[in-house]
RNA sequence: GCUGAUGUGGCUCAGUGGUAGAGCAUCACCUUGGUAAGGUGGGGGUCACGGGUUCAAUCCCCGUCAUCAGCUCCA
């Protein structure tokens, strides 16, 4: 047969193993090998190769084997539980970013304080170097061993791989576990690893299935990588906005308030008004004009609009059905009321496209363990907004509401962190959504060639759209690695019909708009959130809260001092005076730890002057000023919104 | 909602079955000091909240609330 490799093409016999093959090319490299790629699929070293393939090695180099090392560290860690914890049922363990986990349904619970106990019980299995043996079986024999051991999850799991599918089982020692593969070639190759957390998980990711203990561990090639990891944890708490944005005042909360209702301290409203006050003024010149719409409504509405049947859970509702009159609910969404902007008089196509923009506050109840710092919270305030046009129009302007986006992203300076989801709906998942499936197949259809004409680069999200249409997601990971949506861009030609959303077109007859629903920035607590952790508290000088702080040397240049900061107040710069007794030194540390972008020091040497001297947050000074140079200075960051 | 952890002055954290401590912050006084911490002294805590056990609970038990990690959810 011929091997396809790496540089050129080789004859082998069949029936010889990948291991092999690497050994023919150096014993070098059979040594680092962990795996092989055949036709792009990851296989095992010890696999007989049968038919003409192309085949690279897979070294311990390759970002590959790394998973292939944290995919077999879940199995050693299943193999130490199953060893002191012989009652405990298997799911799944595979490998994760930095690590891995495995599920387990153990017959009474454990805790934290059980780990280090576990862990011991691995290393015993590393040191012990098993060898890992991979045999191809049949899915009949796959059941019988998971009956004959118990072992209720995997029976399921085994019955749902597909027939013509190949089983396969790895053995280590005197355990065996029913895997996809591929894994190391012995239990000794994991070199470093920590158990680091337990957490419940329900199985098969399904919360209407039994909830699994799920232990999380990290696993790396070397002991120096993973304190690397660990120092690179500490890093990242250090930025995480939760705990700075908290330190640095620009939020807050109270347990009798309740959980996902933040206080926005004064830093933190400043940061939130000039956000506000720039998209505004950016959706204005863009074609935007604003409304002004209630925060609640009657339950009617939402049932016109569908959100009573699909997303009653997730609302506020004021009042029983059963007792009152009228019920009312806060609104999880402005679309609705928006859309009554649009009803008012009878449109024509004259008036499309129709961009309807609002600062809208909005309620969601989520459930009580989604709160999270101001990424998740149950009331925040979105740049809102909805866009009625004609289907000629829907590309040029679905283009707009993205160039926004962008534009918005990279003035906040999170525009290299986004990535782009397509978000579909789930055809296998129809109570979630409303509409036909030609509906859904025409909205998705235009959403994706208007992206790729735009040549977006995005990856399909299977039942992430909304329950009335297709969105493009704009996607932001915060310090810990975890990913949520930052802004969304959504075609929707289902509610128009519902609220009876027409214009007459040219021709004379009545025709529903298509709506596209977008933000421009997203929430402006989220948005905070990750502004918080990109610039780990040092924002620019047009969002900073604090932009300058002036701090006089001694009480003799305080006159001074408070002279200079009402001069540059009247220029609206928010400043904060400094003119306490203490040492310079104390005052200027303080400013920095405050990550105050400008300090202003004067003292008697600027009162000689009559000038002022600028210190930068790094260090910087800029002496011998006029306060007619330092607005210069000021207008100018703050105008180009220089990061 | 579920699993696990946490909750002690404004903040970071010690601590104990016999009604609590440090550093920072705050306040007062001294100091008027030129680019990341000057000195002295003082005030401040129903040990998250509510029950229970106990002669006695911040500590043990139960419940609630909040915070964190994860799961599920996320219009």
């Amino acid at each position: 047969m011929k091997i396809q490799l790496r540089d050129e093409t080789r004859e082998f016999e069949k029936g010889t193993t990948i291991l092999e093959i690497a050994s023919s090319i150096s014993e070098g490299l059979a040594r680092v090998a962990v795996a092989g790629r055949v036709d792009g699929v990851l296989t095992d070293l010890s696999v007989a190769l049968e038919d003409d393939c192309a085949l690279e090695i897979v070294t311990q180099k390759d970002p590959e084997a790394k998973q292939i090392l944290r995919h077999t560290a879940a199995h050693v860690l299943a193999q130490a539980v199953k060893t002191i914890y012989p009652t405990a049922k298997l799911s799944i363990g595979p490998a994760t970013e930095d690590g891995f986990y495995y599920d387990f349904d153990f017959k009474t619970p454990i805790t934290v304080d059980d780990l280090p106990k576990i862990e011991a019980e691995m290393k015993k299995i590393i040191k012990a170097n098993f060898e890992i043996k991979r045999n191809v079986v049949t899915k009949k024999q796959a059941l019988k061993r998971a009956k004959d051991e118990g072992e209720t999850f995997k029976i399921q799991l085994i019955g749902d791989i597909p027939d013509d599918e190949t089983v396969t089982e790895y053995t280590q020692g005197d355990f065996t576990d029913v895997c996809r593969g591929p894994h190391m070639r012995s239990t000794g190759m994991v070199k470093a690893f920590k158990l680091t957390r337990i957490a419940g998980a329900y199985f098969k990711g399904d919360s209407k299935n039994k909830m699994l203990t799920r232990i999380y561990g990290v696993a790396f090639d070397k002991k120096s990588e993973m304190d690397e990891y660990f120092v690179r944890q500490e890093e990242a708490m250090k930025r995480d906005h939760n705990k700075l944005g908290r330190e640095l005042e620009i939020f807050t909360t109270v347990d009798y308030i309740g959980q996902g209702l933040p206080i926005l301290l004064p830093k933190g409203t400043a940061i939130v008004q000039t956000m506000q006050r720039f998209v505004e003024d950016e959706e204005a010149k863009r074609g935007w004009v604003r409304t002004k719409t209630p925060l609640m409504a009657k339950s009617d509405l939402y049932k016109i609009s569908g959100h009573w049947d699909h997303y009653k859970d997730g609302m506020f509702v004021l009042g029983d059905e059963k007792e009152d009159k009228e019920v009312f609910a806060l609104r999880p969404m402005t679309c609705p009321f928006q859309y009554q902007a649009y009803l008012n008089r009878a449109r024509s196509y004259k008036d499309l496209p129709m961009r309807l923009a609002e600062t809208s506050t909005l309620f969601r109840n989520e459930s009580s363990g989604e709160m999270h710092g101001l990424i998740r919270v149950r009331q925040f305030t979105i740049s809102e907004g909805h866009l009625m046009c004609t289907p000629e129009q829907l590309e040029s302007e679905f283009k707009g509401c993205l160039e926004l986006a962008i534009f918005m992203l990279k003035t906040m300076g999170l525009y290299e962190d986004a990535s782009y989801r397509f978000s579909q709906w789930d055809p296998n998942d129809r109570d979630k959504y409303i509409g036909t499936v030609e509906q859904w197949e025409e909205a998705q259809g235009k959403m994706k060639t208007i992206l790729d004409n735009l040549g977006i680069p995005y990856k399909v999200g299977v039942g992430e759209a909304a329950f009335y249409g297709p969105k493009l997601d704009i996607q932001i990971k915060n310090v810990w690695g975890k990913e949520d949506t930052l802004i969304t861009i959504q075609i929707d030609q289902m509610l128009a019909e519902k609220f009876g959303m027409e214009y007459t077109d040219k021709d004379g007859n009545k025709k529903n708009p298509y709506i596209i629903h977008r933000t421009s920035i997203g929430c402006y607590e989220r948005t905070l959130a990750y502004l918080i952790e990109k610039y780990a508290g040092a924002f620019p000088l047009w969002l900073a809260p604090v932009q300058l702080k002036v701090i006089n040397v001694s009480e003799k240049s305080e006159d001074y001092a408070r002279e200079v900061s009402q001069k540059l107040a009247l220029h609206g710069y928010r400043i904060e005076n400094d003119f306490r007794s203490e040492k310079v030194g104390y005052k200027i540390r303080q400013a920095q730890l405050e990550k105050v972008p400008y300090m202003m020091v004067l003292g008697e040497n600027e009162i000689a002057a009559g000038t002022v001297t600028l210190r930068k947050r790094n260090g910087e000074e800029i002496r011998d000023l006029s306060i007619e140079q330092v607005v210069e200075i000021f207008n100018k960051e703050i105008e180009e919104k220089i990061k």
